[in-house]
DNA sequence: TCCAATGTTCGAAGATTGTCGAACCAGCGG
DNA sequence: CCGCTGGTTCGACAATCTTCGAACATTGGA
């Protein structure tokens, strides 16, 4: 009875929105390389392999900033076979910083 | 011929809001006492003396952050005799980031 | 003139962060 | 079964950040 309804394979640990605080969330956005992520996350809409992400990092240095927004609560990872799709939480985002993602993504992409 | 219509007393220097990276206001909010500073600005709406914040940093430490967040452009101080008088620059953040200053305090104080 | 008050600046210590290569793990395809 | 591919994890290193006390600057008043 370990198992709680989850498919076999287990689903990566991503925080509740409100239990991740603001700062962490500011925190996270408050880097190029993975502002550049969430602007390309944003534009598509949908998910994206890991790897879709070369923004001149190596693959260690990527998957650190996936998982520092993964854990931030900004975005959700499903793992299908190798690969790892990562997507926005765009929604919850808004529900709860309603006007923040916007801001913070119009000023990236004006520049 | 140095000063360049300036008053006597030299104004500190405050970056124009486009040419600071939205990466630095982020971060400048992105830490829990800058964040308790701005919080206090925001809701009093008009200026305070440095001293005025007493967040369980020392003065020297409280003097650093006022400095971060001038220097990214979040506020503006104004020098008068011994103290200086720090204010929100609300207007020209709303103007340039709409939703992000509400989103955050309406985060922060919600809590 | 001398002192008190308000802030800033200067090290320095310690923690956090961004980055990488190398090693590792897990599927998938021969 | 063996190797490739997509990603993660593990040190390690350098840079940056937060914090402090101590020293300094400047103003205003006794």
């Amino acid at each position: 009875m370990s198992n709680m309804g989850y498919p076999d394979h287990m689903e990566l640990h991503e925080p509740e929105l409100r239990e991740v605080p603001v700062t962490a969330v500011l925190a996270a956005l408050a880097d190029e390389v993975r502002l550049q992520i969430v602007r390309a996350l944003a534009e598509g809409g949908g998910e994206y392999a890991c790897g879709t992400f070369e923004f001149g990092v190596s693959k260690a240095t990527r998957s650190h900033h996936l998982k520092v927004l993964r854990e931030a609560g900004l975005t959700r990872t499903r793992v299908a076979g190798t690969s790892r799709y990562v997507r926005l939480r765009r929604e919850e985002l808004d529900r709860l910083y309603p006007g923040l993602l916007d801001a913070v993504l119009g000023a990236a992409t004006a520049s």
